[in-house]
DNA sequence: ATACTCTCCGTTACCGATCACGTGACAAAA
DNA sequence: TTTTGTCACGTGATCGGTAACGGAGAGTAT
């Protein structure tokens, strides 16, 4: 029992060659229908599923991409996972789903098991300033595409977030609301994305010519926003509004003012970064910059989809814009 | 350039054959140390790569799994997810996961695709009364966990959530602190889980002589928990505690008694289940029954592991414990 | 010296598909 | 009648590994 149906079962059963099989099932090559609908019946009566293992070995296609995420427990990625999967479902392609925990040794063996693995090709958050790994990967794999750190390589795509840009809408909106004294609490481990997020704070600061200083980092968890606020709000009770890095440490600040006994939006305003869907059900709600995960997961899919159709096509890099969200974390001075 | 190394290019750089290279990398058969050595030193400088696609060939063996989940961005199964992600990284496996929205054709189509890609064994959500297909994929392809669904088949293996005891235990929790008028909202898409969690309800209501009728469904959703919390209020305004089928549920909830006037958990007391992680940090956080589901995930690869190393051996059901959580939604009397 | 064992390694076939090419039948054109 | 062409399908090689088996050479027992 269980022995698998192979394409020569279907062959023989309907006397005729793998080859004829095979064109029925693919619809290439001269074939007369006649034929085709009799060997379409046999499969359908044996329960033939044509092995993609096999095909895979001559076309050199598995129709599989991999996609590696820091944690997909972590409500950033789920959005993005799922975009990608539908995206290669649309496709016929199957997604490998793996995590690194931001651990670069991690990140170097699950993209060398995917590639062992037969992917097409990788969709990775390379959230490390090191891009020397992914460069050599590029060379001796093929079709990647580098999430949040911008590698130049023939064979390797870029896709961006506006990180600036999402940071300069926070800090623009506190200062039109008659912030003076904005802080920001920053991730403590070093990534690339952070980096230009804080870049993107500390720029616009300086535009507006408001003190610098204001800045604490911790895990970029919630318990470490907590923490963060809870020292920031200590050393200088006069800032009135707060930046986070991300969501979590955002909801962990809201926690924070809330106990320290600051009104929120009244005493202090938050935004944070991503828009995770808690941020939404939080009472209160958080305001903040957001990056239409789904849409980017779908964006990735395709340029890797198309990348590994045409190889030595030349792309340009990808950027997914932000959106200021407002919610109950802040206040708008009416006008 | 890219043209991929082969098991040939290390075997002719090595001055060996084919079968030798195999054994070095794969510690089989004898050969050398010295032999071995060289090989794995040649190995390294040309940056050979086995391909799993060419071993799975031979050896019926693709070191994959799939997952079929409802939908990943449901924050209840990215910690399902990472838990086989993270045991089947321990075997040397990787994970094509899939979603299905709970659409039955969904459902067979990825996993049909996934058996086609080649995949050891599937770990699958099988949210729904139809078990035909699960049986003949049974007998057609092979390892398969079913969670949630009881399939008696000797290819497919089930996990089992306590879902009738968790139930139990938010009505025994209800009934000690005096509540008499206890209600029910459920999802309105009919699905194994449901269908267990509403049974487990309605007997532990049984079991305590208390009105059953106050049951209100919705789609599971927390827009649908609001919906469906704020018609059972309407209708039976002397309820004084809600358990939900699910977290998501349970939030929309709180809000529609917040909304509605009711103060918690002074005039109700609500108990959902899952315990996803937006249930802690909420505003009252969540009381709920919890699933270990990271733990979950963990078992349910090691079960379709061992299916796979040992299929014809008879495995018993697994059991997923559950545990009453009590937070800001529930006041336990003082005793 | 012969036979036997044990190491170590090579040869051949094979996994299940596809690709490039080859072949036979039949019809239209010369 | 021969040539040319097209359609429908078959043949053999191939993808990159592994299983099964076989064989050469060294060492030991007879």
């Amino acid at each position: 029992m269980k022995q698998k149906v192979t394409i020569a079962d279907v062959a023989k059963a309907a006397g005729v060659s793998k080859q004829t099989v095979s064109r029925a099932i693919n619809d290439k090559g001269e074939i007369s229908p006649d034929t085709k609908e009799r060997i379409m019946l046999i499969i359908e009566q044996l329960g033939y599923r044509p092995s993609r293992l096999a095909r895979a070995m001559n076309t050199q296609r598995s129709q599989m991409v991999g996609l590696v995420v820091g944690d997909i427990t972590n409500p950033f990625f789920p959005e993005v996972a799922r975009g990608v999967q539908d995206a290669a479902m649309d496709r016929d392609y199957n997604v490998l789903v793996c995590n690194t925990d931001d651990k670069p040794a991690l990140a170097t063996a699950v993209t060398e098991s995917l590639i062992s693995q037969g992917v097409d090709g990788i969709i990775t958050f390379w959230n490390q300033s090191d891009k020397s790994t992914l460069l050599s990967l590029g060379d001796s794999f093929g079709p990647i595409l580098s999430i949040n750190t911008i590698v130049e390589h023939p064979q390797i795509d870029n896709l961006l977030v506006d990180n600036a840009s999402g940071a300069t809408l926070a800090v623009d909106y506190f200062v039109n609301n008659n912030h003076e004294h904005i802080g920001m609490l920053t991730n403590s481990i070093n990534q690339t994305t952070l980096v230009r997020r804080v870049q993107g704070f500390q720029q616009a600061i300086a535009d507006h010519n408001l003190n610098p200083n204001y800045i604490v980092e911790h895990p970029a968890t919630l318990a470490g926003g907590y923490e963060a606020a809870k020292t920031l709000l200590n050393k200088y009770p006069q800032i009135s509004a707060i930046f986070t890095y991300n969501d979590l440490m955002g909801l962990g600040a809201i926690r924070a003012c809330l106990d320290a006994g600051r009104k929120i939006p009244d005493d202090i305003s938050i935004i944070g970064f991503d828009d995770i869907q808690l941020s939404a059900m939080y009472t209160p709600s958080l305001s903040t910059i957001r990056v239409d995960k789904y849409e980017m997961g779908r964006l990735a899919f395709e340029r890797i989809f198309t990348r590994i159709e045409q190889p030595d096509h030349h792309y340009s890099p990808l950027h997914m814009g932000v959106e200021l969200i407002l919610r109950e974390s802040t206040k708008s001075i009416t006008t």
